[in-house]
RNA sequence: GCGCGGUUAGCUUAGUGGUAGAGCGUCCGCUUCACACGCGGAAGGUCACAGGUUCGAACCCUGUACCGCGCACCA
């Protein structure tokens, strides 16, 4: 009979003997999609807001973060959505009615920025070339393409959001309510133009807010250069800047009032360079007169603190820069028009030319660069429209009074930090996408110049004293001659009323406040504090009774899980310029989406900062196999009896350690997760499988299954189920897919295991099983000395054991089968020239027909002795200081004296060995 | 400058007062009838440094160094 031959008999038995046949690795690509959509066509995930469970057990919810619709699923959407998911399964076990409600966030400059980049690619065209109508209709045509492909990689990921209540921060409802929020706060006058500096971005052309300024440190020069005094020609005044290429727009230059060197000098001139000008020598408490040569050269256009000195001192403000940060100033045709990084090199050439260069010298600063644009950005005049925050102090309130609870902790200080010292908000963007300014102009009767049709225009000239403009702020046009405001929200200004604008109202009144949110602390000004501002200002769940109550219904969330930040192998945050992060889609397709969340959850510690390792999500792929193959290895030994009661029976020591440590890890996995320690959880089930279910208990399980007329045989099986369908339960939130295959599988339900209950045996219900631990000490000795001798594992041999009490033939055998022994003999009198083990159930022998090396046993022996000589040196130490016996607790005085005559036992039965190979 | 984290085996890390634990990697041995995505064993750590508190410190306090982050400054 040939070998193929041989196999297909084997298959074809074992089918029929078993229809329960696992496949002999676990491959999650033939389980994942076929799940998902049954959970799917089930709606598994729906939340239903007055449910009987709900009532009952109460509700959970969740807003999920809204990705970019620009976005694909990076390592960070892995970790935070993974983490969501596992909250709001292990919530639905527990009984509640749980929400976890997705959507996607229109990221008003990064899809316009996108779609942009893609018309000149593709089109050669700009946005202008379109013009707003056309240019929004394709990004609509363009999101409606790309926006889902997050969504379909959530999918895949396995996160259970409630996909029908799918959100859109450009919704028709969601938008009204954004302008509603506009309209309400103007009316309340927290919302004003405002002719201040902003931070420009020239690469996107449009203000943005501090929060998304990203200080960088740079090396830069210092450049020395001197101007002349008017009055007093020949005499030259230092002056140290960075931005040489301003100086067309200084006005003025500024030294510290009570600065003996300049002193006589106030109220004099200087001449500027280019364009030959004279402007005045003042002074301001600014200047530092230590910095540099303690002069300043003032611009007033291009630098806030030098606006303010314009201000105080009533200076021209002369702008000399483009939106797109050229310059502008025909008078100097050498720099006009040029890049201003060209123009720092060109006017410092041309400050030498006219001998007023004195040097440069190397200088780190910060330079504040657009985190959207990635550009320095240009602190720039306009009028735009900025928020003054409502509702700052109560922000402060409830996360002082624990209202809301960060996780960890240390966040609550930045948070309060912001909010102590909290600026306006400037939220008009010079970008089209997104959610236009409720706010409408109209033109001074008569005018009729083209620009007075310009929105913009009709803005700022609304901030000029002497011109009328009338202005209204609301929604719909007021009607003809009106036109509405260019410009769009900030994106934050939409999804700050995201934990409840996403909501109708029957939803909101079980779901909001929401339970938890998880998120980066890199978004705590940008998203989270806005979003307790939001909730506690418009007041979604109305007024309570008192002032108090109306603060814990308006409330966004509980609690704040407050994620770390995936970092590569090297330290470095992972991004897409540099292309250190790898694509979850692969990793789910090498290790089973599975594999990918417990493996990161394993090493994903609360508030520490994650260096990812593929590495580990191949560990948790591995742990996945192991699991699956602990239970086929089950259905082999036949029906498993889901609802398997254990203590009807009689059990192996080994079964009662089993329940013991499976109460105590199930236990450790609650305590962890009230503390949201979802790695210590991971860990205490990783260690709990592998290590006491798979290494221990199901290898002396073996001894039962072996044996059909073993008394313990039954126990023992009930044990092993009892024990999976709970390791089942624990790791579902984790691993959704693997535990459904094999609740379904192994027939612990007929129904999905996605509401069977969440276990919570107590470690205490169970008392400690000395028996099998001593056992399991006793097989680590033996394996120990067959390793120190080079016995190869797969040699049965044959152990002698020298009892302190005789053990029964169960246990003995079973002490074989972990040992692979021949046989383990019990003897009365310890033999000669062995090795032996002293273990807590007595001496282990190992005899070695004839091929022992008296010599190298010898050895060992001195090399145990020396070591049980340094633990009793130590431990005497202990004993001798009398200080010590007296102040420590006297229970651990008696710990330290049963090891220390223990010690003393292991010395002497150490001597009379050596002494017997002697 | 202020604040927050961190520094434990080659790597990733657990460990909040009682003789340092794990995984990976390394080395040795195993196709032992659930699993080589595996089994058994071993080597490997003056817990960054310096003081202090304590009977006793990886752990508490003070300071220093280095790494990361935030805020402020940034001519």
């Amino acid at each position: 009979m040939s070998i193929e031959c041989q196999y297909f008999v084997l298959r074809t038995s074992n089918f029929f003997q078993d229809m329960h046949e696992l496949a002999k690795a676990y491959e999650p690509q033939q389980v994942e999609d076929r799940l998902y959509s049954t959970w799917l066509e089930k709606g598994n995930f729906k939340a239903t807001p007055g449910s009987a469970k709900g009532e009952k057990n109460g509700y959970y919810s969740i807003v999920i973060p809204p990705p970019n619709i620009t976005g694909v699923l990076t390592m960070g959407h892995v970790l935070n959505n993974t983490l969501q998911d596992i909250l709001v399964r292990k919530a639905r076990m527990e009984g509640k009615e749980a929400l976890w409600l997705p959507g996607t966030d229109h990221a008003g400059l990064a899809t316009q920025t996108a779609v942009e980049k893609y018309l000149r690619k593709n089109e050669k065209i700009t946005r202008h070339d379109l013009g707003r109508e056309e240019f929004l209709r394709r990004v609509w045509e363009w999101q409606k393409k790309h926006g889902g492909i997050i969504i379909t990689q959530l999918k895949k990921l396995g996160c259970s959001c409630d996909w029908e209540r799918l959100r859109f921060t450009l919704d028709d409802r969601y938008a009204k309510a954004v302008q509603e929020v506009f309209v309400d706060l103007y009316n309340k006058g927290l919302i004003k133009l405002d002719l201040r500096m902003v931070n420009w971005c020239p690469g996107s052309l449009t203000a943005i807010s501090d929060e998304e300024v990203i200080p960088k440190a740079q090396k830069s020069f210092l450049y020395y250069m001197r101007y002349e005094v008017v009055e007093e020609p020949g005499r030259f005044l230092e002056i140290a800047t960075t931005r040489p290429e301003t100086l067309m727009g200084d006005t003025a230059i500024a030294v510290h009032p009570e600065d003996e060197r300049y002193k006589a000098l106030l109220g004099k001139h200087v001449w500027r360079p280019f364009p030959k000008a004279q402007i005045p020598i003042i002074a301001d408490e600014h200047i530092d007169p230590k910095f540099g040569t303690g002069v300043l050269k003032v611009t007033p256009a291009h630098d806030k603190a030098d606006f303010e000195i314009g201000q105080r001192n009533n200076l021209p403000i002369i702008d000399v820069l483009t939106p797109n940060a050229k310059i502008n100033c025909p008078e100097v045709p050498e720099l006009h028009g040029m890049d201003r990084f060209e123009a720092r090199k060109k006017s410092v050439e041309m400050l030498k030319e006219r001998d007023l260069f004195i040097r440069e010298e190397a200088y780190d600063n910060n330079v504040g660069f657009s985190e959207r644009a990635d550009v320095p950005i240009e602190p720039r005049l306009s009028v735009q429209w900025f928020l003054k925050y409502p509702k700052t102090e109560e922000a402060l309130q409830v996360v002082r009074e624990q209202l809301i609870k960060f996780y960890p902790s240390h966040w609550e200080k930045v948070y309060n930090h912001w909010l102590e010292n909290i600026q306006p908000w400037c939220i008009s963007r010079q970008v089209w996408w997104g959610h236009r300014i409720p706010v409408w102009y109209k033109k001074p009767a008569g005018e009729t110049a083209p620009e007075w049709n310009n929105p913009s225009y009709l803005r700022e000239m609304s901030r000029q004293s002497g011109v009328k403009i009338e202005l209204k702020c609301q929604i719909q046009s007021p009607g003809e001659g009106w036109v509405q405001d260019d410009d769009s929200l900030d994106t934050w200004f939409s999804s700050w009323l995201w934990a409840y604008e996403t909501m109708d109202k029957a939803t909101r009144a079980k779901f909001y406040p929401t339970s938890v949110l998880v998120t980066g602390p890199d978004i705590i000004f940008l998203w989270v504090a806005r979003m307790i501002i939001a909730g506690l200002e418009f007041q979604p769940q109305g007024q309570g009774s008192t002032p108090d109550e109306t603060l814990k219904k308006n409330i966004a969330f509980k609690d704040v899980y407050f994620t770390g930040l995936i970092r590569d192998g090297k330290g470095r945050k992972m991004s897409k310029s540099l292309g250190n992060s790898p694509d979850p889609l692969d990793l789910i397709s090498k290790y089973g989406a599975d594999g990918l969340r417990f493996g990161l959850m394993r090493i994903a510690p609360q508030g520490q900062d994650i260096r990812f390792d593929e590495k580990q999500i191949e560990e948790g792929r591995n742990f996945c196999n192991k699991l699956w193959n602990a239970c086929r290895f089950r259905t082999m030994q036949g029906d498993i009896d889901p609802k398997a009661d254990p203590d009807k029976h009689t059990l192996t020591p080994f079964a009662q350690h089993i329940l013991q440590r499976l109460s105590e890890t199930n236990e450790a996995i609650n305590v962890a997760f009230e503390k949201f320690e979802f790695s210590t959880a991971a860990s205490a089930l990783y260690d709990f499988v592998w290590n006491d279910f798979c290494a221990r208990y199901l290898e002396t399980a073996k001894a039962d299954f072996n044996n059909a007329a073993s008394p313990t045989r039954a126990g023992t099986l009930a044990t092993f189920d009892y024990v999976i369908s709970h390791v089942l339960r624990l790791l579902h939130p984790y691993a959704p897919f693997i535990t459904e295959e094999l609740w379904l599988n192994l027939g612990f339900g007929k129904e999905t295991i996605q509401f069977a209950s969440w276990p919570r045996l107590s470690a205490k219900s169970r008392p400690h099983s000395e028996e099998a631990a001593n056992a399991y000490s006793l097989v680590d000795h033996g394996r120990a000395l067959r390793g120190e001798f080079s016995i190869p594992s797969n040699q049965k041999i044959t152990f002698q054991l020298l009892p302190k009490e005789t053990p029964g033939n169960a246990e003995i055998e079973v002490l074989g089968l972990l040992l692979n022994a021949e046989k383990v003999e019990i003897v009365e009198a310890a033999p000669k020239n062995c090795p032996v083990a002293f273990t807590p159930l007595g001496e282990l022998y190992m005899p070695l027909a004839g091929v022992i090396d008296p010599a190298a046993e010898k050895g060992r022996l001195e090399k145990e002795t020396a070591k049980t000589l340094k633990d009793l040196e130590l431990t005497e130490k202990k004993l001798n200081n009398k200080d010590m016996i007296a102040k420590a607790p006297a229970a651990k005085v008696e710990e330290w004296k049963a090891l220390h005559a223990e010690l003393l036992a292991k010395r002497k039965r150490l001597e009379e060995q050596l002494k017997m190979l002697a």
